[in-house]
DNA sequence: CTTGACCTTCCAGTGACTGGAACCCTCATA
DNA sequence: TATGAGGGTTCCAGTCACTGGAAGGTCAAG
């Protein structure tokens, strides 16, 4: 099957698809004799399994060594356990912030009246007039 | 004041206000004979200004948007308003995003007894097998 | 006069793609 | 058999918001 075939079936899209292959993510693929990549289902599956795991908001990288577990039959749960559990903490840390910033902006929303005069505590805060 | 010193009094990195300069985010500072930039209370004002909607997570964009804003006099506070709630939805949606993830990641890494066995819900999920 | 801290410009790299140019291959139709 | 559509190929450039580094100029202190 071609890329494009492949890109279809994975949800991965075939311009992504040659540049995970670029950077050494997913091995080459093999080609016809026109020069074209030519994809199998083993192929689609790593390609979905890459796709499922970005989705999750795993790094390139991180899909890397997600990658080399799944392949490996003999890895310890806890070592795609310790990845996920890092993976979260780190998506944790990033709602923290947002929830921190979302509360800021809404205090100063509610008070800014939003009409056509000037004044507005959104624009003082950001001037830093305390 | 040099750049090192604008750079300390307003938190934004010496390369980052000359980055801000090359995009136009901020005018071209004055210089000396000897080709230094030179900043006065009111760049650093300004400066100070991006630090702070920058750390709220506005776009390098919105910031221009904001400045342009803040140094309009006859501003309507609604213009501002709208801003600042735009950015809060795209924030809600992220925060709504990463809280979906997580909730995925920790079903499963709940389900991943984490030991020396190889069978893991996290890669068998990743991989399709449902 | 030298040292070291500061400043300058310019180029390159980050992450994870994405768009576009210029070209090649295959197949169906006129 | 020509031709046009719709694939495919490579390579370069752009995105966003910086950040690092090289190579060199300036300044104040000792």
């Amino acid at each position: 099957m071609n890329i494009g075939m492949a890109a279809e079936r994975s949800g991965v899209p075939a311009k992504t698809i040659r540049y995970y292959e670029s950077i050494g993510l997913i091995p080459e693929a093999g080609r016809t004799r026109a020069g074209y990549r030519s994809y199998g289902e083993k192929d689609v599956a790593t390609l979905r399994f890459v796709q499922r795991a970005r989705s999750l908001g795993f790094s390139v990288n991180d899909v890397g060594d997600l990658l080399a577990l799944w392949r490996d039959r003999d890895r310890a749960s806890a070592d795609v356990k310790r990845v996920a559990l890092e993976h979260v903490a780190e998506i944790e840390r990033k709602i923290r912030e947002l929830e921190s910033i979302r509360a800021t902006l809404l205090e100063l929303t509610h008070r800014c009246h939003g009409d056509d005069r000037p004044d507005c505590p959104i624009i003082e805060e950001l001037a830093g007039c305390r």
